[in-house]
DNA sequence: CATGAATGAGATTTCATTCAT
DNA sequence: GATGAATGAAATCTCATTCAT
């Protein structure tokens, strides 16, 4: 059974020096990602200062000395939070720039998942988290930061670069162009949000949907030639 | 009793001593900014619980114990800060759309004021630190949001409505629009900061000209009418 | 009565500037030396890394917080107690020197008197504890050994120029001849009682005036002249 | 009970399988070394507090489960250290007391190899580590006193004793005489060390020569007869 | 027997708050 | 009212020991 696992060379054989490495020698990947799960939880609810290393524990059903087999201290888990986190970002939401519709319904597609991510509880959480500790992890946050807003405006901003040359646009700034875009679809949308000035949740369809209606056309308005 | 508390002034009732703020028999205004503004300082530079009781006495240079005379707790404190850069936030904003220029120039010193606003080493730590508290003081964090980026939105969307009528811009939904110029107004600009990706001090003058001019341009695309 | 407090300047005298300042003002001396008593007993009972600092609080009699005010860490409440025991060896012991009787009557006071602090359960533990953090606080173990056995010798050392010079011994190397005696001084009386191969206590006067008479002999057997 | 320890063997009565050291069942005696190696090393930098099981694991390049195979805890596990090294002190020091030559010649051999072996790192380690524990574990540190320090006095005086029937000495207390010589011939060599007052490492040729040259002449014209 | 992941008790240190002066 | 020494609760982190594999 554990053999299975390692090279079934020869069925007969005599593996020379590693048998049967216990479960995965190293540690435990599972409890690992129970502990970042458990972490994420408190940690996007309550910021990091506020939440105590008991609190991790307790959350993630873990005791205090495993966390600190798994991770070096609350500082790190915090950074493997928010290195998770960046990946979480783009998930499906560049896949709706590559479906090759027209470009307002690809800007609007795109708008609408942008905007419902935007508002999700993970996503603001995040954001209040890691805009928090700018100043004393300034490196983290930067990376936060390039990873998700940053390479947003990257990947469209390219998308509008090839509609450019298709003649579907006119653009002479595409990032600012593309960022002008971004900002537009989560107007009256994310701030409130992150200001916790609305009930938490994802913002409703009818309001995402005048939100980013209104940006498509705002900004095709602008950048939009007669063949778009 | 909460809404004893929201001016009963109108019932004629003639509250005759203990009104406003209740200043506790022998209080020292003057101590009383003092402390506001050394808490402001630390809470800005390192929020909320990585500021401690002492280190705002001392930045305020003041004992402990007085603190306490003034302010219930560490969080009335925060509290009464945040309440206090509600203030600062519109300062000479407003100003600009009552000067009477036309449409694209007002918007574009009204942008300018903004996004440099917006940049501020005091506006960008102020948001931080209130974010970061959305979760913990939620009635605080919305209060900062309506006394600021919410009552912007509203000031200008009053704006675009006399501009609407005088026939010079065509506006359907004005807060929605409002609400866009002001995002195009910071595109690019706010948000890095916010994540400290870039370094701090506010924006140099020909990237906000940029961002502002793109705005204008993007925004009269849009809304414009020939007479503008 | 407060007032009272404050200059009873009228009275005639005039405390110009320093008047009554509450207790002592920075820090109360009192409440030191009963924490630097309190982690005296414990640290040369258990030794460094044995005490806790809640043992020291609870045989200080104050709580674990107010350490922290007195004292920036174990660490430096250690160094200070060792700094405070460097006083303490040399006590009475060179006023031996000063008495002016003969060399054989004077040595043999001095050894008596220095096998007896040697053996001092305070002196004995004292060196226990400062020689086993040898390795992690070097400074403040050389430090205690030369304000301790190095001074000594250094001071014997004198009183045997002296005594040289007035034809009383023949001394060549007097730093080494006070080393000699100081350990002939404490031959069998210091080393059992480190190893706590004895029970606690000074050793007995028979055995001190054993060891110490022999010393005398034996070191004015090597060094003595006629005339002694 | 405690007198049933001390050799059973001339009774008569043979434990036929329980005895010595009961190796239990299938223990590898050469891991045992590897263990006490590993521990002894860290133990003697680092004292016994100080050092971690984990420490002494990874030193010895055992698991900590291991460990505990092999000892009960960690206070056994320093025990054994502690045993062992009393052996090493007496090494082939004894032999410099056959070898037959005159008093003066022998005892300067004695005297330097004892200096050279008090002056060692893994003495001077071993001396702060035992008496550091010598209020916690004292029967432990009284038996490394008697194999060490109290044996080496012992074994001198026997050679006093030959030497003062054979007219070559007169020595009224063989036993004080001893330890005198042995107190005298590290004098200022091994405090220094112990202390970590001069660097580490044996004291150099020269040093020990002037130490123990002194030690003999002192002690030869105390104890010294014409023949010697 | 060997392992090392897991643990809970406890270590050091910090800090918001109180209160005698 | 002003002070700052004092506190105890709690925070982060370590470590000797156990136990399933």
């Amino acid at each position: 059974m554990d053999h299975a696992r390692e090279t079934t060379t020869g069925t007969g054989t005599l593996e020379p020096s590693a048998p049967r490495k216990r479960i995965p020698a190293g540690e435990n990947p599972e409890k690992r990602r129970q502990i970042l799960d458990g972490a994420r939880r408190v940690f996007s609810q309550l910021g990091f200062d506020a939440t105590s290393v008991s609190d991790i524990a307790r959350e993630a059903g873990v005791s205090k000395g495993t966390l600190y087999v798994y991770f070096e201290n609350k500082e790190q888990l915090f950074a493997a939070i928010v290195d998770q986190e960046r990946q979480h970002i783009q998930a499906d939401l560049f896949a709706a720039l590559d479906q090759g519709g027209d470009v307002a319904e690809t800007l609007r597609l795109f708008g609408e998942r942008f905007a419902r991510l935007m508002t999700t509880d993970r996503i603001v959480r995040a954001q209040r988290v890691v805009v928090s500790m700018a100043e004393r992890m300034p490196d983290l946050t930067r990376a936060f930061f390039e990873a998700g807003p940053h390479a947003t405006v990257q990947r469209l901003a390219r998308y509008l670069i090839e509609q450019d040359r298709a003649g579907h646009l006119r653009i002479a700034d595409p990032d600012l162009a593309a960022a002008q875009f971004i900002e537009l679809s989560q107007t009256l949308l994310a701030r409130p949000r992150l200001y916790y000035a609305v009930s938490p949740g994802p913002a409703d369809d009818a309001a995402i949907a005048r939100t980013v209606n209104a940006a498509v056309s705002v900004f095709l308005a602008a950048y939009g030639t007669r063949s778009d």
